[in-house]
DNA sequence: CCGGGCATCACGCAAACGCGTGATGGACGG
DNA sequence: CCGTCCATCACGCGTTTGCGTGATGCCCGG
């Protein structure tokens, strides 16, 4: 058997956080090496530990996260969690599944975001997967993120907003190119390329460049990458 | 006990098919309803089935499909798949973890990712997910799409490119409001709008706003949503 | 204490843009 | 067969942009 995984709480709520240590006290594989019930509380005591005698209580692999703390938020504490203590991987366990939530604790770097609805196997399942180099993300929020990315429209959708051409044009005007260039990139008369311009805006009701491309984005007409 | 998730096999590989079959087999809320070797006479059964007598090999509630196939690929087939059983959760499940191939599966309407790596214990259980309305992602395919998402500039990173002035006046550019509409909104005069155009541009290495907004974008200097 | 980044302001001009108002020919479908 | 959509072309005009070339005041850090 490997060393248990050493894990930090920071959790308000106290019978919940009871769940967690009951569950991780079981098992061999994982040792609750501190708790807090406040975001600010567990960051003054990292810094002490890195200042003074180093691990008074140990510093964790890995930390799990709730977002709504009394004070400072899950979400302003993640990113400082993140820079006290690089190497830790920390995951979200809230109850919010609200869109932005999921979004900006990815953003800021979170390793896994679980569900308190979670049973506490789920949860010892993912922190495994997070230690191994994996994301552990509950199937709700997982569905969220790829309905974010299928809002990319297939292709066969975005046909029905802009023409293939009307796209191509968008696209080099996205890179950059003015007007007068596009026509000699495709070998087509100013007045052609005004045209499918116009046309660009009336179907996604802008009325200027820097708009349409927002919009194109929004939509997905772009990938992202490739 | 529930009636059994019926379950569609799309797979090249005899002797993974046969793993799968095994697994699925012992299991009482699972039923192999077909299997196919490729993603052509799958899909050329299914239009028979909707067609003639319906329901000879039932239609499935989940597919699992291969990417390698011979003949068309498991990329190629997604959307047919999804067309001709708009109900049916198509569950991805191939060797490979490239990163294009993911993005794809999931812009073409996957409902989960798997790895043939995977247990079949863990396979069940993503069936399971799905069906429950969740998404089924393997951990490194999970760890692949929070990266993609936290490529979009962890804010501290962004200040870094563009001031807040700056960001404030590029996101007012996208959403199609022209310098003079700026200033209005901004209270502040003409020049001072022009004057922060012109660094947003030097620092983003562009020359008009459609790039920019383009550069933004892509930097991730816009939020998704909010 | 002074350089540098930031936000603010100013003038002028050539170039590009947005738009009104057209036309032609090909393709596709009811 | 005719309407509709697409891609192509055309003229003109007022507005907006991009940029050269400045200035002022503030704050911050070396």
């Amino acid at each position: 058997m490997k060393s248990p995984i050493e894990v930090m709480l920071v959790e308000d709520n106290r019978e919940y956080r009871e769940v967690i240590q009951l569950a991780l006290k079981r098992d061999e594989s994982f040792q609750l090496t501190s708790e807090y019930g406040t975001a600010e509380i567990a960051l003054r005591n990292l810094e002490t530990c890195s200042l003074g005698a180093n691990s008074l209580p140990r510093l964790p692999e890995i930390i799990l996260l709730d977002l709504q703390l009394p004070g400072m938020s899950g979400l302003e504490a993640l990113p400082q969690f993140a820079e006290a203590l690089p190497k830790a991987k920390i995951i979200v366990l809230t109850q919010s599944d609200s869109k932005s939530d999921v979004l900006r604790a990815i953003a800021l770097g979170a390793a896994g975001y679980l569900l308190k609805s979670s049973t506490v196997t789920q949860i010892k399942e993912g922190m495994r997967t997070v230690m191994n180099g994996g994301a552990s993300l509950d199937p709700s929020v997982a569905k969220f993120l790829l309905e974010s990315f299928q809002s990319r429209l297939p292709k066969k959708e975005i046909a029905k907003v802009l023409t293939q051409r009307e796209t191509e044009i968008l696209s080099l005007l996205g890179e950059g190119l003015v007007k007068k260039e596009i026509c000699e990139r495709l070998g087509i008369s100013y007045p052609t390329v005004d045209s499918h311009v116009r046309h660009i805006y009336e179907k996604l009701k802008v009325h200027n460049a820097p708009a349409a491309i927002s919009v194109a984005y929004r939509l997905g007409i772009f990938p992202p990458e490739d």
